[in-house]
DNA sequence: GACCATTACCTCAGATTCTTAGGTAATGGT
DNA sequence: ACCATTACCTAAGAATCTGAGGTAATGGTC
């Protein structure tokens, strides 16, 4: 039973991404299905606002990709994080940390 | 001391000004005011941004306003929730809870 | 009583990011 | 041979924010 689907708020996209791709050698199609796992199905990712993303963030220098194939054996682009993509993964998880820390406070609602 | 003076993550600020005005009877330019003492200045609500939030939610019927007058003696335009905004704050609250729950799951961080 | 900072509001152009809706190509199974 | 699935891509449009402009009224100061 998939939980609700929420829309993203835009922005949360890159740190998500970034953080899947810490581990190293993941490709692009199998990004949304990491995130859906881990998460239960709560965010509503679609395709298109990977690829995207995806693309918005190797030109800005935070990834590199490689063609390569997936374990299906079909053709797969393989994404990982340059110098400056682990920089902006701390630096947005700092910022992620901070914004919901003051959207809870807003809220009244200390995390639980 | 200013905190680093976060962009808003899109779609944010609706929550933020549903539940300022919870409280009833607050003028808009107030309800910045409000929300960065409650966070001691991490979010950078410029108040185009607020205004037009404002006219939107009237319009989607989740604010009503009326013209009066600030402590100040301005004239200032005070808002408060419809039905309709009170059950979109629930509901919108709910959606931050689950949202924020499943960023910090993807980020490996769970709240402190 | 003329000036000016502040409060309080408003609007528009532009940028960014997401949604929606298309599309291609290759693989493996029937 | 067909088809579902995987994996990628793109373009138009919508929503929301930034940045930069603006108006009007009030209270304080010289």
């Amino acid at each position: 039973m998939p939980a609700a689907t929420n829309q993203l708020f835009r922005g949360t996209l890159h740190v998500l991404i970034l953080k899947t791709l810490q581990s190293g050698g993941v490709h692009g199609y199998a990004i949304v299905s990491r995130i859906q796992k881990r998460t239960g199905g709560v965010f509503a990712i679609e395709d298109g606002a990977l690829y995207q993303a995806l693309h918005r963030m190797e030109e800005r220098g935070w990834l590199e990709s490689e063609w390569g194939r997936a374990e299906t054996g079909k053709r797969a682009r393989f994404y990982q994080l340059t110098g400056d993509g682990k920089r902006q993964l701390g630096f947005e998880t700092k910022n992620w940390i901070q914004y919901a820390d003051a959207v809870f406070n807003v809220l009244q609602l200390k995390p639980a």
